[in-house]
DNA sequence: TATTGTTATACTCTATAACTATA
DNA sequence: TATAGTTATAGAGTATAACAATA
């Protein structure tokens, strides 16, 4: 009974009416209060959808979490990149990317290439597989997206990603 | 040298010209290539931005959790609710939630009243000290809204807002 | 038998500091 | 001396399953 001091039925001083009326909006849905105007509780709560849809979509089926499968984008699109650049575009942390890149390599689907011009630097370079793969989840994106225009337009889809793109200051 | 293997320089089968044009864009910015239109990544590009605003508007000066304050909102607006609601509300899992309780419990912030309904059944309730703090709290959003003015307009901020609601469900 | 909430446990994610190697 | 990347370690966050009390 380590814990048996979480519930006191002597509560406090204000037993807060405990009748029929137990809690207000029983099965209603809840007031956001100062929440209602605060961009960030509607983005962790938008963020729960999309992440969702990512593990239906991408995350299951290929074994991917979301910063893998942007990586394997980023190098998609751009070629090899240093862990540098990875870190700086994915907001990640070095020893963090050390270990991503270390599973991602023991599945094959990266390797490191020693830079020759700065050799400390590195070049993080996609597989054979690593691109069989990252063309594979590319092409899943579109489905995965078009799930969300039950709920939104494609106008305001487009939108949407404007407008947080300003947010993130990528401008 | 456990992972000495790590890198190699005679590293794969194409070398990837390894000039002085080492690595494309050394300086420019990243294509994003397919995840230009992934809602989903841009959502979490923006959530950094917001989250450092948390941290320094709310979460260091008052030592708070993102749903630490989201949980103080909610029982400020609605009052006493039911980890059963607030699991619902804040998509904890129970048992998560349950340390989060204990936590606030520790700090005085809430007290848990058993429901005399059901007595299987709590009621989650701001103690005196947590409601000064909950008030405190929710005047702190406005000016940290305010700073992401810079790089939205006022309507801007509405209309992201709605839209996020409408990906989130919240009809 | 089902539901509310808790405990125990483990696994992922992230952060910090210390280290190696190159420059 | 500074930079790129790694190692080691610990702390938060989250998930699962087993459990206790009440319905």
């Amino acid at each position: 009974m380590a814990r048996a001091d979480r519930t006191s039925d002597l509560a406090g001083a204000e037993p807060t009416a405990d009748l029929p009326t137990d809690r207000p909006n029983e099965a209603a849905s809840l007031s956001l209060g100062p929440l209602t105007d605060v961009l960030g509780y509607h983005i962790a709560q938008a963020a729960v959808v999309t992440y969702a849809l990512f593990e239906r979509h991408i995350g299951q089926p290929h074994g991917l979490r979301k910063v893998e499968y942007s990586m394997l984008m980023l190098l998609l699109a751009n070629g090899p990149l240093s862990p540098k650049r990875l870190i700086q575009a994915l907001a990640l942390s070095a020893p963090n990317l050390t270990l991503l890149l270390d599973r991602l390599q023991e599945r094959g689907l990266i390797r490191r290439e020693r830079s020759q011009v700065d050799r400390r630097s590195q070049n993080i370079v996609l597989t054979a597989e690593g691109g069989r793969i990252a063309r594979a989840t590319a092409e899943a994106a579109a489905p995965m997206e078009r799930e969300l225009l039950d709920r939104l337009s494609r106008a305001e889809h487009a939108m949407l990603i404007e407008l947080l793109g300003k947010v993130a200051g990528r401008l």
